[in-house]
DNA sequence: ATTAAATAGTACTAGAATAGTCCTCAATTA
DNA sequence: TAATTGAGGACTATTCTAGTACTATTTAAT
């Protein structure tokens, strides 16, 4: 299904609340409280998210977490990585190592051009994009997209 | 780790193979032998080909599978999504079931966009492409790639 | 100093999804 | 009719994910 755990999909509501409120920081427990999300789990978002570097503690009374940088400068790409490590379509993009074909594939290449169009997308969107309202009917939509793998080829 | 499942990397191992050889049908057992990967996984991932019209399938002695369509009609989407099931990186994207947030959340629109895209260079690489080998250093390939989703908003 | 509030780090459990195998039935060819 | 090959489904084992819990550390307030 090509999905995102669930836990980036939480890790992204919740950065979205912080970035439309990043004037103070904000405990484990509130941001709990206003996504819904069991504070444990919110939680162990957080602290990964930290390890990340995407957000910055405060440890102690009054403590709490806020954004490491402004939202312009947090992109998708960074979110996801940080909750599911590289983003590697197939096993060969990480190591070559565990690929039986490896010797005589052609198509790793190809797999590995993909990614790097995916990654680029995810990296072209922040998280001050994510709490942008979408515009309704998005004029001209199919043709602002350009088609970039097979460019390459064609 | 935004990864495919091993079972449509195989599918592509498999489907280049043909794509290569598309003169006659294969067996699963040829097919299983040359790629290496056991023969009742084989057998499974070329069923769930055909049942998605990627392949066509003939039974009986000399029977085997065959492309359904040639190489260049077939996309990287459609196999992936015949696998996996609808390219989706979010529940939401698929139903709205299941999402606590949806009565007020601004950025399922935002993902669905992301997921566009992403879709959108999925389905633009066909196995034709695939099998063609890489150009070393493809040219200005930063350049290349238009910056997808933020131009929307931008 | 003491206490309370908050994160850090890690370990653990239960459940779900994936990968892989096997068996029986149907169709085609020789 | 016998041999070959796919169709379809059931089943198992393993891995991954999600979620929880516990202890230690840090800071602020009293
Ligand atoms: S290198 Fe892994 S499938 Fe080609
Ligand atoms: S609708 Fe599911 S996260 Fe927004």
């Amino acid at each position: 299904m090509l999905r995102l755990s669930k836990l980036t999909d939480y890790a992204t509501v919740i950065l979205s609340f912080m970035a439309r409120d990043n004037t103070h920081v904000h405990a484990a427990m509130e941001i709990a409280a206003i996504t819904g999300i069991a504070l444990p789990t919110v939680s162990k978002i957080l602290k990964v998210l930290v390890n990340a570097k995407v957000l910055i503690s405060t440890r102690g009374a009054k403590g709490g977490y806020a954004l490491a940088r402004a939202p312009e400068k947090i992109t998708v790409a960074e979110v996801i990585s940080a909750l599911e490590g590289p983003i590697a379509l197939t096993e060969c993009s990480i190591s070559l190592q565990g690929c039986e074909q490896a010797a005589g594939c052609e198509i790793r290449g190809n797999w590995s051009l993909i990614n790097q169009t995916i990654h680029n997308a995810l990296e072209s969107v922040t998280l001050a994009d994510m709490i942008r309202p979408v515009r309704s009917q998005a004029p001209a939509w199919e043709k602002e997209i350009l088609i970039p793998v097979a460019s390459l080829y064609r």
